[in-house]
DNA sequence: GTCAACTCTTACCAGTTGGTAAATATTTGG
DNA sequence: CCAAATATTTACCAACTGGTAAGAGTTGAC
């Protein structure tokens, strides 16, 4: 008769709607998270929202910090599944370049809470994450960066600091969702677009490309509108 | 005996001791604010961070989202006044864009705790603040917009979208304030230093006149390193 | 069916939340 | 010095916080 507290374990026959329902509510709280972070959010909030009670939520997640944990390891895996463009094209600099950006402003517009639920973590200092990022995400950030010096040896594009490179290239296409409102404002519409979308990699592959390409050719090439040879 | 419960009205005889005390109210909520986010701050929390009373807080300010307002007013005022360079400088373009994101970035560099307050805000969808934003920051925005399609006109620069190239020229030095933690692990450091904030500077700055300033001439002036002459 | 495992609900709990009311202490102007 | 204005503290409050304990309902395998 003793109730077991951690239902995680029995991993190999966990009902369908036990699944859902855990989808849901990590769903719900993503949404939640994103809007108002952590601690602007009580998990009654989140229980309402999926229709169950707050007891309910702690069946299924042992404490808030947990449930949170969860839904930031969710973001972390569909996030850093966008985020392979560069080492996958390691031998074509502008294929890579052109992916990538693609890539993480498509993460900016099919996943807007994702996005938002890292932003509100790193601004506060990443104090829960700090070590899963440190685990998962630098690797691969080192990685693209050790292939941009790796152009810049090989003379196929120019010496740039690569780290701060990723640097503006993360911020810019996570600005398109962390700051939709502010974005909508700007461009005077009550919701963006994937035209807008669009617009916004068009500039970001130009500047970028510009200025890692290496001599006048292929940065006029850029500027001319070789655009239509991306995947 | 009517206990007067705003005491702001009263302008023109306010104590010296009364405005410090307000200051060190409201300096302590920004930063709480930037790393928790509204709902993650009680004023409990606030108080014993000035070292008084929650009740003191609330004769002080009438309630816990009056004192985020004046916060955020406070952030905005801070940062307007940084963002003037475009239009000041409308008759140069390669000078009024240095200088826009040198101050921009002196903007992150010292004020780290304003802009995460506002990042926090604009990323929850700027629930309380749209209508100032709408007010007071979209002007200083649209002027410099306007900037840019007449240096088009003009034809002293390129025709780029100016829209997006302010969200990422806004997303990219307000990284260096709000995603600190993250690039701090890029980096390998514990901290960011003003050296780091110089790198940055100098390749947004290159890719921005790369991007902007027309003709290959400019652009390999810029490359080739005429970095001296800004103020 | 039945029995056990799983899911969900009811009933709590102590601590905290934003906020009010009133008494008290402190400063200030005359 | 005294009274009025200002500032701070004490005492509350109802609602909500994350979390626990235990019972009730539901399900699936045999």
């Amino acid at each position: 008769m003793v109730t077991k507290r951690k239902p995680e374990p029995a991993k190999e026959k966990r009902s369908d709607s036990r699944e859902r329902l855990e989808q849901e509510i990590l769903d719900a709280a993503k949404r939640l998270f994103a809007q108002r972070g952590f601690g602007g959010v009580s998990l009654d909030h989140i229980a309402r929202e999926v229709g169950t009670a707050k007891q309910n939520l702690l069946y299924y997640f042992s404490s808030k910090e947990a449930l949170y944990r969860r839904v930031l390891h969710g973001v972390l895996d569909v996030w850093l599944s966008h985020m392979a463009a560069i080492t996958e094209n390691a031998d074509n600099p502008e294929l890579a370049l052109r992916r990538y950006i693609a890539g993480k402003l498509r993460f900016s517009r099919e996943h807007p809470y994702d996005s938002r639920v890292y932003a509100n973590e790193v601004i506060s200092g990443a104090p829960l994450f700090a070590q899963e990022i440190r685990e998962r995400v630098l690797p691969a950030l080192q990685a693209d960066i050790a292939v941009f010096n790796q152009w810049a040896e090989q003379g196929v594009c120019r010496k740039i600091d690569a780290a701060h490179l990723m640097v503006i290239l993360w911020a810019s296409t996570q600005a398109y969702a962390d700051s939709a409102s502010q974005i909508c404002l700007v461009l005077g519409k009550p919701e963006m677009e994937l035209v807008d979308f669009e617009a916004g990699e068009q500039l970001l592959v130009d500047m970028v490309l510009r200025t890692v390409l290496v001599g006048t050719a292929d940065a006029e090439g850029v500027a001319k509108g070789l655009r239509t040879r991306l995947a």
